[in-house]
RNA sequence: GCCUUGGUGGUGGAAUUGGUAGACACGCAGGACUUAAAAUCCUGUGGCUAGUAAUAGUCGUGCGGGUUCAAGUCCCGCCCGAGGUACCA
């Protein structure tokens, strides 16, 4: 007596979720003679806010395929694990105090818990956790080979020239350096390496000799630049940065440079670019990841400055153009700016920097229409026609791409362009082509004018040209370009994976391997210190053998860069992975994961994965052979606005706590766009001062308000359970954190409007939506089918649940095939139809192409149909519901299974094997065509699919439809498409 | 800004890759069952015009052009949304 009721479900649920449990059913053998399929899942971080309805699309998708490649005969690897280090954990520690190593455990804990009821079939004797010291232990290990290695564009193994080079143990080079010095060593170094003899090397002391290797390390440290917050004490991702402030209090954020830990990724960058040619990966990630390398053939050369001794270098794609060249232009934060300024523009070019290296990166690049610069005073030669051009400063030039400063051609480089027209700076046409006075004309197929000897030269001509008469003249090479950058991998952060490096003297040396992991100290605070040091600085006794550890840690990409290999062999205490576990499962044969990875873990994994090859640790030189991209399931974030003004004294001394006092959205619009009157921003202000007194009171303070223009308004995301429609619950948001308990607010007619967007679902904007109540209403059979059914997975679409009754309907009306009215169960042991066995056929077919072809929401849609048309001809019969029960398992495990086993079987469904369509029962014999008029649909005619195409037009120009349409005119053209379609033009 | 990507009924989406636009669902409307409601089942459902009606005509895949016997699909130019933009993962 059971009907497919919530009771019914909750109980078939469980029921097999325990026995494939309890019976190990998802275990896999690292040995076996089918042949291997490695399918995986991204990593998921584990964040407080539990796992959210945007995780299980790609993680059923990848379970369907996982169940379909073990029903036709795979060895399937599908492990899941968690990327367990990571910034929202340290916040939450920051804010509450807790460890976040707790506070991680516990999150895990949820989401082991939410995927376990979806019925995912993880092997979870594999999971990894890239936080517990028997795995970080094995990050840390691989770090100090990327230490002890360099990158040889020389390596020559059984005496054949490797052409794109190789990593190598350290010891090779330095026995080449003692040997001969660096001078005929072809490796991938820092571009200020200096040159030496063997007797250089062998008299270099100890330093100096790490000093040097420091220039050739993979993993090395250098001066960067990063976002310095003083006020928190430390650095801030750009994402923490909102207008030029810490999104948390507002704070000032200047960009500074520090020393930090980098990965030489750059090393590898032609075999990262060649490398995408040889991976089945959707075409667009492939592209960004190429746009991101971004190789360039250019030319790096210098300008010598007037009445200086330095020169400029700089590097350009576009030599050819070096004869239009009017100014030339720095990044302000060029390290020439102090010594090349006048002293009568020293003011002006001071101002200019100051403002300019408080603006992000991003914003530097995405505001081209505000053109901004200072003249520095100087200027340079042009060295090929000895003319003098100004040189300016402007923040639309980035101090880390090539040079940081660039040789500006205004006819022919639009942001050149509108640099000239702000400063009224001179514009020369030397490419032949539209008139470049009011716009730039860019074309690398044109013909150069105005050039000397390169007059009537194609551009490619002229680049070739311009290179040989910059090397003629000693003053520059050609050179190739990469935009990637090296990878910086130093966070001033307490929760990721310290360093297995200390200090001697202020050299960083490698601990010794038997004492890894070197496992995380605990501290009392997760902040920095008073003086800026990072968290570590605070761990009481924490040294190694008498010497200072390194005090940052490992970034987020670290533990990720890695993990598959781990699960091929998680428990390994004396390897990261064992060699025959390694060149078993070799690579992954198809990954699931989001297109927002393809420049950040996807091409950090493509590195470590070459870089381990190279070091013989593993076979594959690419880890991830297919890739699909799911989309995201986007949540609607809300949004507050609070006040903010700059302040008068300089915060970094001591902070002064800044109110919490937020407006409703619609004077944060006017705001923004500076329509508010100065009566409502005064009132404002007067609410700020009041509030910002009475949380300082001991001090005095004040905040810059001339106009409008000094008002603020922050946007800043909202957690969705404190929003009712577009209102903001302001109770519930005072209770959210401790430092909102004193909000306040300015309301429009009584209430606290929201902004709203549409964003991709996450922890960090609060708009998450959780899978449980779906779960304990539907089943996660309907889950399941409910995600795939919403739409095609690479697609990303908002959340919503309209459209889940459709599906357990489905799901329902599946189970009453097996049931009598009563419930009872019943199927009949007749033969099958030919109608019957057509539509079985038919969706076998449709679903093996469909999860061959990852179009999931199409194989449900094609299981309604066929579930429809069974139902209207009433078909009961095992030989037809029997083989559909298989191939719906891999969408619908739990109700597969359990009316699997009341049909009887003992054997698990999950490894009967999927059955083959019969294409015998498919053709059909005859089609009916529509008869078009010039394209549009008329009529239509049933002809047989062999009838001679010549017979069809006979007996369609003799047709009723062509008579009335053709109104006795003579037809000019008829056109028939075989088994498709027919045309009459008239 | 730049790179990538998407835009089809009231809604999610389908369309064998140039060949009948709107499959399958949701929602809505009407009906059956019920004292009633829920559940279930049946019917209808892109817009506009005409008709009591079956139906007929016409417009229609973000906007504007183009190629073609035929365009949601290919080409050119726009508009809007999303992801990434190097310390979120």
């Amino acid at each position: 007596m059971a009907e497919y009721s919530k009771e019914e479900i909750k109980k078939i649920e469980q029921k097999w979720q325990e026995k494939w449990e309890k019976e190990g059913a998802y275990k896999v053998s690292d040995t076996s003679d089918k042949p291997k399929y490695y399918v995986l899942d991204m990593f998921p971080y584990p964040s407080g806010a539990g796992l959210h309805v945007g995780h299980p699309l790609g993680y059923i998708a990848s379970d369907i395929v996982s169940r379909y490649k073990r029903s036709k005969g795979f060895n399937v690897l599908h492990p899941m694990g968690f990327d367990a280090f990571g910034l929202p954990a340290e916040q939450y520690a920051i804010q509450t105090g807790q460890h976040p190593a707790v506070t991680t455990a516990k999150n895990i804990e949820t989401y082991k818990r939410q995927l376990r009821q979806i019925g995912f079939s993880y092997d979870w004797s594999r999971e990894v956790q890239t936080c517990e010291p028997a795995y970080y232990k094995w990050t840390q290990w691989i770090f100090m080979q990327l230490f002890n290695a360099w990158y040889n564009k020389k390596a020559i193994v059984n005496g054949q020239l490797i052409i794109d080079g190789k990593t190598e143990n350290i010891s090779t080079l330095i026995a080449e350096l003692e040997k001969n010095g660096n001078a005929s060593i072809n490796a991938v170094c820092d571009d200020e390496t200096p040159s030496i003899t063997a007797e250089e090397w062998k008299n270099f002391n100890e330093r100096e000799k790490e000093e040097f290797l420091q220039h050739y390390r993979i993993a090395y440290q250098s001066e960067t630049m990063v976002n310095w917050c003083a006020a928190l004490g430390t650095v801030l991702s750009n994402d923490e940065v909102k207008d030029g402030v810490s999104e948390r209090g507002g704070y000032p954020v200047e960009r500074i440079k520090m020393l930090q830990w980098s990965m030489r990724i750059t090393a590898y960058a032609d075999r990262l670019l060649k490398g995408l040619d040889t991976i089945d990966w959707p075409e667009p990630v492939k592209e960004m990841q190429r746009n991101w390398i971004g190789k360039s053939l250019g030319c790096q050369f210098k300008f010598e400055i007037s009445n200086l001794k330095s020169q400029i270098e700089v590097f350009t794609t576009r030599i050819d153009t070096v004869f239009g060249v009017t100014f030339l232009v720095l990044a302000p934060e060029h390290e020439l700016v102090k010594q090349i300024t006048t002293e009568a523009q020293q003011t002006a070019v001071e101002n200019y920097v100051e403002v300019a290296k408080n603006r992000s990166e991003r914003e530097r690049m995405s505001e081209v229409k505000r053109v901004s610069g200072a003249f520095t005073g100087a200027y340079a030669v042009n060295p090929f026609n000895g003319e003098q051009i100004p040189i300016w400063i402007s923040d639309y030039v980035l101090a880390g791409y090539g040079t940081g400063a660039v040789m500006a051609v205004p006819g022919h480089d639009e942001r050149d362009h509108r640099f000239a027209k702000h400063f009224n700076l001179p514009i020369r046409q030397v490419v032949e082509g539209p008139s470049v006075e009011e716009e730039a004309f860019v074309s690398w197929d044109a013909k150069i004018v105005n050039s000397d000897f390169m007059n009537g030269l194609t551009v490619d001509e002229a680049i070739a040209a311009g290179i040989k008469k910059v090397e003629a003249l000693k003053i520059g090479k050609g050179k190739v370009n990469f935009r990637l950058r090296d990878a910086i991998f130093g966070r001033q952060r307490y929760w990721g994976e310290p360093f297995p490096v200390y200090y001697k003297d202020g050299l960083p040396k490698l601990v010794e391997e038997k004492d890894l992991p070197i496992t995380l100290p605990e501290i009392d605070e997760y902040k920095p210190t008073e003086s800026g040091e990072p968290p570590l600085a605070r761990a009481k006794d924490w040294n190694y053998k008498g010497f200072t550890h390194e005090l940052t840690t490992m970034p987020g990409w670290a533990g990720s860069s890695w993990y598959w290999f781990r699960y091929m062999d998680p428990k390994n205490d004396s390897a990261f992975a064992a060699k025959e576990k390694t060149s078993y499962w070799k690579d992954v044969d198809l990954y699931m994961g989001g297109s927002e990875h393809a420049t950040g873990h996807l091409l950090y994994s493509r590195f470590w994965c070459k870089a381990l090859k190279d070091l013989g640790y593993v076979e594959a030189e690419e880890p991830f052979k297919k890739l699909i991209n799911q989309g995201h399931i986007q949540g609607i974030s809300k949004f507050v606005y609070r006040v903010n003004f700059a302040l008068m004294d300089n915060p970094s001394k001591e902070n002064p706590i800044t109110p919490e006092l937020y407006v409703s959205r619609g004077i944060a619009q006017r705001i923004h766009n500076k329509t508010i009157t100065l009566t409502e921003a005064t009132e404002i202000y007067n609410k700020y001062i009041e509030e910002l007194n009475k949380l300082n009171p001991s001090r005095k303070l004040s905040v810059i308000f001339n106009d409008i223009e000094d008002l603020n308004a922050i946007e800043n995301h909202v957690d969705i359970q404190y929003v009712d429609g577009e209102t903001l619950d302001i109770e519930g948001f005072k209770n959210w954190r401790e430092y909102y308990k004193d909000a306040q607010f300015i309301l429009e007619d009584g209430k606290y409007i929201c902004g709203s967007e549409v964003e991709k679902m996450s922890k960090s904007k609060y708009n998450v939506v959780n899978p449980d109540d779906i779960v304990s209403n539907y089943g996660a059979d309907t889950l399941r089918l409910y995600e795939m059914f919403l739409g095609p997975l690479e697609l990303s679409k908002p959340w919503n649940m309209q459209g889940i009754d459709g599906v357990y309907k489905f799901l329902r009306r599946f189970w009453n095939l097996f049931h009598d009215k009563n419930g009872n169960f019943t199927i009949s042991e007749e033969a099958a139809t030919r109608e019957e066995l057509k539509v079985l056929h038919k969706t076998i077919k449709k679903v093996a192409h469909d999860i061959e072809n990852f179009s999931f929401n199409t194989s449900v849609s094609e299981f309604m149909i066929c579930s429809n048309e069974l139902s209207s001809i009433k078909c009961n019969k095992r030989s037809i519901l029997e083989p559909l029960c298989i191939v719906l398992a891999p969408y619908a495990p739990h109700i597969t299974a359990e009316l699997w086993e009341k049909m009887g079987h003992a054997d698990s469904i999950l490894d009967a094997t999927f059955p083959i369509h019969n294409e015998e029962y498919l053709t059909e014999s005859s089609h009916e065509y529509p008869i078009s008029i010039n394209g549009k649909v008329r009529g239509k005619m049933n002809f047989a699919l062999d009838m001679p195409k010549e017979d069809i037009e006979k007996i369609v120009l003799a047709s009723e439809t062509v008579q009335k349409w053709s109104e006795g005119k003579t037809p000019k053209k008829i056109i028939v498409v075989q088994g498709k379609i027919v045309n009459v033009v008239l």
